[in-house]
DNA sequence: CTGTTAGCGCGTTCAC
DNA sequence: GTGAACGCGCTAACAG
């Protein structure tokens, strides 16, 4: 089933056919009708392949998640939603999606690339990804379109899109200081992670804000694993004067100082209220369940989307600084382990 | 830069360009060799719209994921486990993936048979979904190949591939009752999804080799999540005979069990055991960490890679029974909540 | 408002 | 072992 075929049955030409289906403005509105039913009867649909040929745009986007297994359990749940929503908010603007790999390819340096360029992309999403991945560098070295959700790279055509790190870590505390606490501990991820860095940032202002103290004690970095958390909150309740709440920035860290505690006999959030990041799954599942500050995963798949968009639109040769970052709020979740 | 540019700078026609990058025999070794060189140096890539369209193939294959909200919190950590396997065996077999949706389609009930037809995907594989998906059935009707992972779909090219839910089941079973358990119980998931039933006739079986009691009381239908895990653990615990170990038919609902059991003031495990099913990431955070029949994702991944190519290599005619059912092994993580 | 025609980039005949 | 010509299904440009 081809347009020559429809073209054929319904008495008319190959070209009328396709302007009725692509709805231009120059087919009387009863022919238009008369093909559109006709088509949807047949079961006819269009050949993406020849449309992309010839109109030299494919309307679809690739998405690239993680090449490496490092990142495994860490961002994991997150991702999913992120991807559910990034491919809803696509297809809703009448994009295809592509998964990337580089796997398979004789140039991996250029393999992303290289799919752009075979695949006609219009442009690339990227989730969270191991920031010195060389691929992904070349791809953002060029002049392919990339919205990345909390990735490090810039390129001359490159958004970032992130959660309100800052601003979280800063509704933690503020939340934790609302419940009397005075001394307020946090365990950071790795620093040189973005991500990690604004957190730290929301926490320190948050506090000197609130004039709390913030001896350097009460500042460790962990990795965002679970083991990290836990060897941070033993050493921060080892302190001659231990803090009375931890705000931990990942849920996993957050849930190893839920052990600590527990294994130094103390009940949370009675001797020690925990707040986390993330709002992974298990965050409701432990015991007590986690206060977390949740990132919203449809909102920033949907501003991926829209900040990818914005730069397809935009004129090529312009730098796109005004919309050179988009920020989504975070949402505080106030469970059982901060909450008395 | 395309397949003509190439041609001019090697001195040679089209033809030949492409009989040396697609390693036809009828080319010599050695302008192969400087045609491939001159390849990579240009950074030739292939137009892929182009070669669908000629060659009538795509060498894509459309990934379906989920296309409804309701699984939400169940399968998800397991789905992104799947994905990137999935990914991974489609690109070392060099085809490319595309992401699947309903949403924005005239005529959502063939909107999955029409974006096969749309993108000349030679097959589908469907990573678990709602089992009354009407797009879906319309697809597995079709001749279009479908592997599904978990999947309660057939069709006339569809195969399924799945864990040995049966088999892990009965491991865990065998497990409890070589720490010396003799009052097993179990929770299940909905029986009318095919994995939930599987799991509970592994269940059955081991007990009834092991002569283990199966009162009708020690057998609870959940739904797979935390709050029905946790009531039916509840009720285990009230009858008068309690079982000294559960085994759950999915990790949140033993997850559930755990909070039962610290509720009634049991000590897990050395009061009571359990042991659940697929490995989330919280099994390994609560406290205790949580035994668990794991799924192996990579190789489920594998399997529906696998599958679909023996569908689409085989003929079209015949049906597919000799490969109807692949069954992957599951394996059993001891963990604390069993191990004393 | 509609039809005719050219050509998107490539693989594949058929000649040589 | 190589080249010239054709056509995959569709849209765009132009003609009517």
């Amino acid at each position: 089933m081809n347009i020559r075929e429809l073209a054929r049955r319904s008495g008319v030409s190959t070209a009328t056919v396709s302007r009725a289906l692509n709805d231009r403005a120059e087919v009387s509105e009863a022919t238009r009708a008369r093909i559109r039913r006709l088509a949807t009867e047949l079961g006819y649909a269009p050949n993406e392949p020849a449309r992309t040929l010839v109109r030299r745009r494919s309307d679809t986007i690739g998405l690239i998640w993680d090449s490496g297994q490092e990142a495994q359990g860490l961002h994991n749940p997150f991702l999913l939603g992120l991807l559910s929503a990034v491919r809803t908010a696509l297809s809703e603007a009448d994009y295809h999606l592509m998964l990337l790999t580089t796997a398979g390819d004789d140039d991996p340096d250029g393999a992303y690339l290289q799919a752009v360029q075979r695949h006609n992309l219009e442009g690339v999403i990227v989730l969270t990804t191991p920031p010195d991945d060389r691929c992904l560098r070349a791809l953002a070295a060029s002049t392919v379109p990339c919205a990345g959700i909390d990735t490090a790279f810039t390129g001359p055509r490159t958004v970032r899109v992130s959660s309100d790190n800052a601003a979280g870590a800063a509704a933690a505390v503020q939340h934790l200081y609302e419940l009397g606490h005075r001394r307020i501990a946090t365990v950071t991820g790795p620093l040189h992670l973005p991500p990690a860095a604004e957190r730290l940032t929301g926490y320190r202002r948050a506090c000197e804000r609130l004039k709390l103290p913030v001896p350097d004690a009460y500042v460790v970095e962990g990795d965002f694993f679970l083991a990290s958390g836990e060897a941070a909150a033993r050493g921060l309740l080892d302190l001659p004067e231990p803090p009375t709440a931890i705000f931990a920035a990942g849920d996993q860290m957050a849930i190893g100082a839920l052990h600590a505690a527990a294994d130094a006999g103390l009940s949370v959030p009675r001797d020690l209220a925990v707040v986390g990041f993330d709002d992974i799954d298990a965050a409701a599942l432990v015991r007590p369940a986690l206060t977390t500050v949740a990132q919203d995963q449809r909102a920033l798949g949907e501003a991926a989307v829209a900040a990818l968009r914005g730069l397809l639109d935009a004129d090529p040769g312009r730098p796109a600084d005004l919309v050179h970052a988009y920020i989504v709020p975070t949402r505080l979740l106030v469970r059982g382990s901060s909450r008395v």
